[in-house]
DNA sequence: TGACTTTAGTCGCAAAAGGTGACTAATTCG
DNA sequence: CGAATTAGTCACCTTTTGCGACTAAAGTCA
């Protein structure tokens, strides 16, 4: 089903498409019936005349049958030799595709970040460079919100952001923050999640406004 | 079809070398023998058994003799088509030199960043790269640092951040900064510059600190 | 010499941003 | 009804940041 990287060019085009399931975020791996019963991510060889990027949504529409509703590049790997195109680099890509309209095509699955199984290490260094650039993107893009259906709560949100950072925030803070933002605008409908009291639905809807004026910072710890 | 000469791959490594001269920021280029007169950035085939960085590092060795102080890769870039090595990619990298060790061998020009020669668009959209990634990395890593002496005062290192900012900084809020992060040590040395006050010479000696615990952001304007 | 200029270095205020516990509100469950 | 649960807000305090104004030490020049 799919071809070996033609020998006019040595690299493959690899994307991590991620989306939130439940309480966890998971990336679509797949097993090419020819490729030794690894599991690998989706990939695709160069095809003439298509950039970089619009083979990376390629790549995502043939494991999602849709593009990725965000998607950035991660930059060339090389190093570790073992890859299922055996190309020499792979370009890496991140995608974001929320999980209600994630239904894969036959051949690849879902997996949980917390229990990945063995992939290549040029492919596991993909992964993780993934995570470390969706984890720096989320506040300068609005990444999180993409993830969500239109409307949601801010509850939800929250979670989003938590999930995708790998840590807890404080809830007035991270909506105090959100407010200073203006990103989301209130509906007028409210919903209620079984026990506790009903939630505001919100949407993202941002406003323009000045750019923060910020001076330097020494965020780095050594060398 | 066209016929292309045979090569093991269809990709470049591409370096951006940077360094202060005086007030501006320069990138060295070149222009090989039989490139048709236009400036381009260093570059080199890929070697087997290189890795992407070292191929990096080796491309910067050719045009200057000595590694960069630091590198780092911006990405694969591939959307344009005209390239010097016709390679169908070229894979970015960001390099930066103290100018006091950087004596470009001979072909290797450097060009203040004001005013550079026609480039490929590829390449064009490397050095914008370069650019941005330079800015992004300030305050993540020690690169102004670097690109000073050994000794230096602090006006000099703050005029270093502003021209890779490129914006100015206020004096008594960048000392201020500096001294919460513990990157740097007095020596007893002073060095008088013509007119006004001494300054005291300091040298980068980053002290272990704890890594600052923040919240969320919402630094994006819209969409 | 002494006023003026130039660059270095510091202080301290006011405003903004950020961390956090505790509070009120609205709902379900038993 | 009261306890539990989730949503939403407040108030207080600490830290960070922008910035003007100050002092310090040199050179310049009449």
């Amino acid at each position: 089903m799919r071809e070996r990287p033609s020998r006019t060019s040595s690299y493959s085009i690899d994307i991590v498409l991620m989306t939130a399931m439940g309480n966890e975020l998971a990336i679509l791996l797949t097993r090419g019936s020819a490729e030794r019963e690894r599991w690998a991510l989706p990939w695709r060889a160069p095809q003439t005349g298509e950039t970089l990027g619009a083979a990376s949504i390629r790549a995502a529409e043939d494991a999602l049958g849709e593009p990725p509703i965000w998607a950035e590049q991660l930059g060339a790997f090389g190093d570790a030799k073992r890859h299922p195109s055996e190309a020499e680099i792979s370009v890496g890509f991140v995608g974001l595709v929320p999980h209600q309209t994630a239904s894969p095509n036959p051949g690849y699955t879902w997996f949980p970040m917390r229990d990945l199984p063995p992939l290549s290490p040029r492919q596991r260094a993909i992964v993780e460079a993934a995570t470390r650039t969706i984890q720096s993107r989320l506040d300068q893009a609005p990444i999180a919100f993409r993830l969500l259906p239109p409307t949601f709560t801010l509850s939800e949100l929250q979670q989003m952001y938590e999930l995708l950072l790998g840590k807890r925030l404080h809830k007035a803070s991270f909506r105090r923050a959100l407010q200073g933002a203006w990103l989301v605008e209130p509906t007028d409908e409210w919903r209620s999640e079984g026990r506790g009291r009903p939630a505001q639905l919100f949407r993202y809807a941002p406003k323009k406004r000045r750019r923060p004026h910020r001076g330097v910072r020494f965020d780095f710890l050594y060398p």
